[in-house]
DNA sequence: AAGTTTTGTCAACAGGCATTGACTTTGCAT
DNA sequence: ATGCAAAGTCAATGCCTGTTGACAAAACTT
C-alpha cells in the first residue's frame, strides 16, 4: 500500500521548544495523538509522527501513556468527553443544522468533524471497536437519549446516532462538500430525516 | 494493541488439495482475500492467513494480483460488482427487512453484510478512498437512485445510502445484536426513517 | 552549591510482515 | 518419452515501527 502522504491537515505547529513541562509535553502529545489517530486511524498512525508534531521524542508516549494503546484510550476519552454540549441545542434547529453539517460545508472548520472522524476510525477498525463499545454507549448514546426525552428515547437515540454516522461515513467516501441543487435536496431530505427522529413521539397503535 | 483474535466466522474451509489450476487457485486468494479484508480491515489482514485459507502459498499473491494492494482493489471491485440484486425487492418489505438486518439476528451468520463491511473498511483506507467514491457513485448510489425513482431521487439515494451505511457502523459499534423490546422498538424505528426516504415523494411547498 | 528527582534524548532491539528470487514440481505439447 | 512453460514451494531479506533501557540535562530541594 502507498506510503499514504502523511502531510498534517495544516502545516505542523512545529511547536517551539517548551520549557521543561510535563503537563504541557502530555497535552501536546494527547492532542497530536488525537490530531493524528482521527485522520489515519489507529494502525496507520506512527507515534514518531505524533511525537514530532509534539515537539517530543517517542520514548515520553510510553512513559506519559504506557503505549500506543494507552495513549489511543486517553485520546478517545479526551474526544468523546467533549460531547456534553448537546443539551443547549434547539429542537427545532438541530435537524437542519446537522444535515448542513453532513452536507458539508466547502467554507467550514474540520474542528467539528474531527471527533466524529476520530469516532469512525476507531469503529471502523477493528483492533479499537471493542473500546469504543463502552464509550460509546455512555458518553454519546446516553446524552443523545436524554435529550430527545420521550417515548422510546433509547430506540430514537440509537437509530439517530445511526443515522449521524451514516452521514460522516458518506463524507468521508464523498470527499468533497455538494453544492447547488443537489446540496439543497440533500439538506432538506436529511433535515426531515432527522427531525423524524426527534420529535416522532411514537404514534404507535 | 490486543492481536484481535483472527478466528473465521465460520471455520475455516481448509480447502481440499486443489489439482493445478492457476483460475481456481487465483479465485480461492481472492475469495478468502475478500472475505479477510471484510473481516479485519486492510492493515490487520495478513497476506500468510489470505494464503493459508486458500491452501496457497503467499508468493502466489504476488504473482497474481502484484502484492498486497493489487489483491485488495481485485477483492474490492470483485465485492462491488456483486451489487445487482437490488432490483426486485418488494418496496414495501424493504425498510423492515433492511431494519431487522441491521438489528442483528441472533442466530445468523453475518454474511449479508460483509460486502457493506468491505465498502466501508475501504472507506476509511486512504489509498482506496478515490476508488470506492467512483464505484460507490456508479455501482450503488445509481442502482438505488433507480430503485427509488420519483421526485429528488438522488438526493434521496444519498440519504438512503448514507442511513445504511451509518446503521451498519452502528452495528459495528455495538458488537452484538439487539434482543427483547430494545430490538423491537430498534426496528420499528429504523424501518420508519427508511420508508420515509423510499417513499417520500417530497410534499414540498 | 550539592544532591536528588523529574524530564527529555538517543540508540539499539525485536517482532511482524510484505516482498523477492531461486528452486522444484506438474502438466502439456510435440 | 522428453522438454518447456506454467504453477507452486521455500527460505531468506529488509523495512517499518513499537518498545526499552541507559544516559544527559534541567529543575527543584535543602
Amino acid at each position: 500500500m502507498r506510503p499514504v502522504p502523511r502531510t498534517a491537515i495544516l502545516d505542523r505547529p512545529l511547536a517551539p521548544p517548551r520549557r521543561r513541562d510535563s503537563a504541557a509535553t502530555r497535552g501536546a502529545i494527547l492532542e497530536a495523538g488525537k490530531r493524528q489517530f482521527a485522520q489515519f486511524g489507529y494502525d496507520r498512525t506512527v507515534l514518531r509522527e505524533i511525537a514530532a508534531e509534539a515537539g517530543a521524542d517517542v520514548a515520553l508516549i510510553k512513559r506519559y501513556f504506557g503505549g500506543k494503546e494507552g495513549l489511543f484510550v486517553e485520546a478517545l476519552k479526551s474526544a468523546i468527553g467533549a460531547q456534553d454540549r448537546l443539551r443547549g441545542w434547539d429542537r427545532a434547529a438541530f435537524a437542519r443544522e446537522i444535515a448542513t453539517l453532513m452536507a458539508g460545508n466547502p467554507h467550514a472548520q474540520e474542528d467539528r468533524t474531527q471527533t466524529f472522524q476520530f469516532l469512525l476510525r476507531a469503529a471502523t477498525s477493528p483492533s479499537t471497536a471493542p473500546l469504543l463499545n463502552l464509550a460509546v454507549q455512555e458518553r454519546f448514546l446516553g446524552p443523545i437519549r436524554d435529550w430527545l426525552g420521550g417515548k422510546e428515547s433509547a430506540a430514537r437515540a440509537r437509530v439517530l446516532a445511526a443515522v449521524h454516522i451514516g452521514f460522516l461515513v458518506e463524507r468521508l467516501i464523498r470527499g468533497k462538500a455538494l453544492t447547488g441543487p443537489e446540496r439543497e435536496a440533500f439538506i432538506d431530505r436529511a433535515a426531515a430525516t432527522i427531525q423524524g427522529l426527534i420529535d416522532a413521539p411514537t404514534p404507535g397503535p
